[in-house]
DNA sequence: GGTTAATGTTTTAAGCCTAAAATAGTTTGT
DNA sequence: ACAAACTATTTTAGGCTTAAAACATTAACC
């Protein structure tokens, strides 16, 4: 028989017995996405001198080379239009982007980077890449497949929520 | 035969093909754990006027009766010590928590919610607990105890390479 | 017993982030 | 054509967060 694992000392140490799985497992997803997620930060920093944001903010602009509209980018942040702006804004700044206005809807802002910024990204990513094998290695591939087959299912019990948050919310109306 | 899901216009819209399954996954997560975040913060402002950092403070140390230290609080809460100490300046200033210094070692801090803080954890705490389990109330019970399970694999692996930076750093000592 | 190292906490500086209000351009209906 | 509604973005105000430096107390070591 195995011994117990030590109790954890991050937000799980919250969950007790009695809690659902719902929130134990909510309580482990964000402990393993946090923990991952601070690490990254701090090799970005230590390695290149770069926040995690700025990296997140180029690595989404380095797929599209028509760049994107700063509602898509922020969309895909996963932030706020204000907050992507301020990034957008140092990006542009520092010359690694640049934010032309759409010819068509003179509302629409596009981003694009620059060949600075696409050489800065190509430096990172290897490293990137490799820190995130790194911090999954042990973990078996067959596992992880099953992961994100989970996810997957979870992200989209997720998303019909958000959709329609009303079952609980106001009830029918009379 | 079913169709695909459209392809996301988050963080994992940057997933390619050619990427590993390993980044593919973390992204994912990511992405999971972001939407949750998310929608948790926006109602815990919208119905209790709090913000999820505060509620996060006050959950863990609801639970001990005896408080917790500013190191251990701010382990648990997985922020730095410095970012600790502001959210528990304002518990104080606003009469949710005291902070009383240990006789055995001046330098320890011991955080304890008082009763006003411990009522307003029990308002919100039931609130908190139905959303989670609406978020993920489309996940079937046997997959939410694999995915605990996988989640706890992987957690494991993360700390073990956080502990044993070396092996891509450094290479052994001579 | 006095220096040095270690530990616990706070302060500082800079940047990140949200929600809400403001601005500006576009579409729709008449 | 004009007003109203809508859409894209920025601004603002306030709070969150980190990393590094500073401060204070305790432990370790001659």
């Amino acid at each position: 028989m195995n011994i117990a694992p030590p109790p954890p000392q991050d937000y799980e140490a919250a969950a007790t017995q009695d809690d659902t799985v719902d929130l134990r497992v909510w309580l482990r997803l964000l402990s393993c996405a946090n923990m991952i997620e601070a690490e990254i930060r701090r090799r970005l920093r230590r390695e290149f001198g770069v926040t995690l944001p700025w990296f997140d903010a180029v690595a989404q602009l380095y797929r599209e080379t028509d760049g994107l509209t700063m509602s898509a980018l922020s969309r895909r942040l996963m932030v706020t239009n204000g907050n992507a702006t301020s990034l957008v804004d140092r990006l542009v700044t520092e010359g690694h982007a640049t934010r032309k206005a759409e010819p068509l809807d003179q509302r629409v802002l596009r981003v694009r980077l620059t060949r600075k910024g696409r050489t800065a990204f190509e430096r990172i990513h290897p490293a990137h890449r490799r820190w995130i094998s790194d911090l999954m290695g042990t973990t078996k591939q067959t596992d992880l497949a099953r992961l994100y087959g989970l996810l997957a299912n979870l992200k989209g019990s997720i998303a019909l929520e958000l959709d329609a948050p009303s079952t609980k919310a106001e009830g029918r109306p009379t």
